[in-house]
DNA sequence: GAGTATAAATGATAAAAGTCAGGATTATTT
DNA sequence: AAATAATCCTGACTTTTATCATTTATACTC
């Protein structure tokens, strides 16, 4: 589905952005070369094994980017919002992509061709630099998480999950906060890495101690230090 | 321990470097701003937790990055060798180590102080690229790695990571591949994710069913072919 | 080269998590 | 609102891996 082009000046995600802080000229430029598209939840922004042609600028929405096993098992490497880019790392290390992006929140996401993208890196160091800074972070995050699954049990990397998402999607509430993300079981169990069940069992527990509670498909979290506990974070 | 101050441009790294691209001029500045150490084996180049100062380029050896968790445990995030970046990712990210960076095999590495890193990035927009696609690369394995821990057995991840280092450290003999890399048992099962009397029972599995073997400290590939049946790869 | 430290190997057992099956809820569609 | 589908939940059982204890081998030191 094709958008009205919203120019980037005026785009809700300007702020976070890798072209953030580009004058308005540049800008201007940046906003000609790129298409938004508007997807609906479920949709597929690019297939793991597709080669890319460019890069996905996330102006709204969530997008949940996957690896699928040979099995069929998934795992849920990060979810992008708004701000985030999509599809830089397939890009940059020139190869196919490794990963499947699809939404899980209707979404609007701005394409920027690969010319051009490599051209604003040359031409202004302040994208590349953000570039730069954005890769380290979600690196920082795939370290975290690969020593989680090696270290922790799944109890742990729960309590550690429903942190991450309090601080990225947590909306305070007057004795909650409101995890403003709908995940299924099956997708909170492949962003911990173990099976439905697993995480399903230590849900039921979590509530039951009275860590979290749920309306519907919305999770609230109830006790944070009680996580932390759970979570035995590497100070 | 401080060794006489080898120039840039005669870098045995120099090819594989992020400066490897600039010119004699430009690299003669970085040549001027650099300090190069030797470490020996056993060596700390920094610790988890410590702030970032610069950047540290390998130009021989190998270091284990490594994070440890609260109750002690070690878990190998990568290891880096000539023309491998270290520090990056949380300089950039601006926070402390999150990881420590110990010398498995002596190693001359150069120190780049971070304000002229940051000016490099500025004004030579390769140095900025290659960081990029550094990184990049590096968030592929990390996030390779992270699929392979939730998804798949210790069998399967030992022979994935035999593949790796046969990939990146193979010494092509006779009849059969060294691996050019000492690791202990330890170290493998904390590159594996697992404990290392588990590492050792799959070892010993995976010797006397001819696919590997060994000479002291040292492994080497007999049988890739059935290592890649093994670690089940995602095509 | 004997002695000590460190690493590797093996067996027995326990704990954690996976799998399978069936039923209960909640969403979604007609 | 009924019907269908999807998701969630629970229990029983199995498999995988961790942990602990002990022995053997290798490397390092005096």
């Amino acid at each position: 589905m094709k958008l009205k082009n919203i120019d980037c000046e005026h785009c809700d995600a300007r702020g976070k952005g890798i072209f953030c802080e580009l004058e308005k000229l540049s800008l201007a430029q940046v906003s000609e070369r790129k298409v938004m598209n508007a997807y609906k939840k479920g949709q597929t922004i690019f297939f793991q094994g597709n080669p890319p042609f460019g890069l996905y600028c996330v102006s709204s929405g969530k997008i949940k980017v996957s690896k699928i096993g040979n099995d069929g098992k998934e795992s849920i490497i990060r979810i992008a919002s708004d701000g985030d880019v999509l599809g830089h790392r397939s890009l940059f290390s020139s190869e196919n992509y490794t990963a499947t992006a699809t939404v899980i929140e209707d979404a609007s996401i701005c394409f920027i061709d690969k010319k051009f993208i490599y051209q604003a890196i040359q031409d202004e160091p302040t994208v590349a630099l953000n570039l730069i800074q954005k890769l380290s972070k979600e690196m920082g995050s795939a370290e975290a998480r690969s020593a989680s699954l090696s270290q922790k049990n799944v109890r742990e990397r729960l309590a550690e999950l429903f942190l991450m998402l309090n601080k990225s999607y947590g909306v305070q509430e007057l004795n909650r906060t409101k995890l403003d993300i709908k995940l299924t079981r099956e997708e909170i169990a492949s962003m911990v890495g173990t099976a439905n069940e697993t995480v399903i069992r230590f849900i039921s527990e979590f509530k039951d101690e009275g860590l979290i509670e749920q309306d519907g498909k919305t999770i609230y979290i109830l006790d944070e230090k009680k996580l932390l506990e759970y979570a035995n974070l590497n100070y």
